[in-house]
DNA sequence: ACATATTGATATAACGTTATATCATCGGTC
DNA sequence: GACCGATGATATAACGTTATATCAATATGT
């Protein structure tokens, strides 16, 4: 239990140079098989471990990334987290992930924490508004950047992203072949990039096909939110027979607003989610919604920061992956008459 | 966009020495009111922001802590890490979390990448078992380490937990008082600390009581897992008419199995959760819980680390925190006849 | 006026690694 | 036996900070 062992222990007790240890640990130069053996036995035997700050300063590679995050607890951000921890530590990366609970000042100090801490790349979900010093920080301390579902405009970091616009379109025409001709919009706050783009799909099918709206409806992104903001939207227009939904926390807030509203899902009210989320398809009745699989899409983030760390150089990139309509219990045909 | 500004461009544009950026910036020395402000100016001016791995490692302190938690996706655990964020981030420290997915071998990777970058603290939430390695490298690495839930027994680390005994007699005792007799202990897998505790807590009320039983039933902690040991519980001992369950997760999934099983929860069976998760008081049934504050509980094992980071020499602590039933739908007399 | 504090600034040696250059030693070739 | 190219090991200077010691210059006390 004595002191905490260093380079230069190893070297001792192994009866080689700090130079040599190091070489060993690192497989690099070119070494005897007998001393390889001898400093490899002590290493393990005194429990060495390297300080990885030393290393990551002296050789200019942190093997630390950083992801800052709008919201954590989102159960589809947690899926998508893990994603890009399991190919980030297969290559030998630690990922840290700070949850800026979409306050741009929080992000801001996240993102100055993780350049303070100079780590090796930066994965970012931008929260709504982007604050000025942030970008100015990013800007002088550059380090190799991916942001994530959210574009930042006018930058030039990489980006992985979803279809917005082709998804919500594909669930708006999919409510119209069933008949439904009163469709909103549904959750989501303001009017950042992604809700954007999910509402423009939903109104162009509006347009397309000749149907009222659009309505549009807004509810913060949890359950209780999303329960609440039914009862309201019902209660302004009892007309909607279908919704649209920015994610599917509010969908299924939405579902349980519908007891108390005299509706059934599926019947009387059609429901698409977005996200497909584990409780989606356990919940009663399960939900319709646009899935895109979150563990790939973080594998799909991971690839490309990892790709921009080795080659600095590479011309910007920006992916967007396709989403599947899931059918499930919450939608169905308009009912003739009520 | 020249080059990464460091103290020493800072010295340079401030006209003054490396040593007297630095006293500036960390506040400490003595300094004349002029000066202090020519260096702030032109450190905001450049962008400059200090690399925390050099101040690290020259003064022996790391404001980086390091959590290590079994399932960081659980909703409970998902708050417990918000509620520690914001305490430790308002001390000025950062907190970067690693999920061990319950499996030790993950868990000793996690851990050793902490102890390589050097945390200057460890948040620790055991797995089941530990690995051998895990505890060898803590060993020789001393450093602050608070376990978090789970007790590593034997060792000196300390601890902050809830009183799990206490909790699941008070829900054993709340449903005998309600009239049931054959009530069962649901959720969990193995003989983990934590689950040991509570089944331990409800098998002394079903004895102290002469109630039959005990029974025990494993599943996983999702509600997909608890829905189906559910249905196969129900199966095997129909005459259970209570539940106490090892977390909201499984009780919810419990909940989820009663209508295929013609049940109807708080009447023909009764269901006490764990945890008070959000999703708990927005289930229909809304669910009957043991909650912890645990955003609470965060804070509180934020604060023990702290004081131990400060006090490197003060006697173990171990503290445990009572928990609150909290009585919703899901509970009810026992019906009188069936 | 002389020793003695006090103030404000600076020079410099660490911290634990890695990268580069250097240096022996040996076997082979002509 | 002088020269050369490998091979295997080592010495040493960084990386960007902070802590300590040092040093002028000014203020204080008798």
């Amino acid at each position: 239990m004595a002191q905490k062992p260093k380079l230069q222990t190893v070297a001792q007790l192994a009866g080689v140079s700090l130079a040599t240890v190091s070489q060993v640990l690192r497989g690099a130069g070119r070494i005897s098989e007998e001393t390889r053996k001898k400093v490899q036995l002590a290493a393990k035997q005194l429990n060495y471990v390297p300080d990885g700050r030393a290393a990551a300063m002296r050789s200019g590679q942190n093997r630390e990334i950083g992801m800052v995050i709008h919201q954590i607890a989102n159960p589809f951000n947690a899926e998508v987290i893990s994603g890009v921890s399991d190919l980030l530590e297969s290559e030998g990366y630690l990922v840290s992930v700070l949850d800026s609970r979409d306050d741009p000042a929080k992000e801001a100090r996240n993102l100055e924490a993780f350049i303070r801490s100079a780590r090796g790349g930066l994965l970012w979900v931008p929260a709504g508004e982007i604050h000025e010093r942030a970008l100015a920080l990013l800007a002088t301390h550059s380090m190799p950047t991916v942001t994530f579902l959210r574009k930042v405009v006018g930058a030039s970091f990489d980006h992985v992203g979803i279809e917005n616009t082709a998804a919500t379109a594909k669930a708006t025409h999919y409510l119209a072949d069933l008949g439904h001709r009163n469709i909103a919009f549904f959750g989501g706050v303001g009017m950042g990039q992604v809700r954007k783009e999910r509402i423009a799909g939903y109104v162009q099918t509006l347009q397309e096909r000749g149907m009222p709206g659009p309505i549009v409806w807004e509810s913060a992104d949890t359950k209780l939110s999303g329960l609440d903001a039914a009862v309201a939207l019902h209660d302004r227009h009892p007309e909607v027979t279908a919704l649209v939904c920015n994610g599917d926390m509010v969908a299924l807030g939405a579902c349980l607003a519908l007891p108390r509203l005299g509706l059934e899902a599926g019947k009387d009210i059609s429901i698409i989610g977005f996200d497909d989320i584990a409780d989606a398809a356990v919940a009663t009745p399960s939900l319709t919604t646009l899935a895109v699989n979150p563990s790939m899409l973080g594998k799909k983030l991971a690839r490309v920061l990892i790709d921009r760390i080795r080659e600095p150089l590479m011309p910007q990139v920006c992916v967007t992956v396709p989403t599947q309509l899931i059918v499930r219990r919450t939608t169905g045909p308009l009912a003739a008459c009520r």
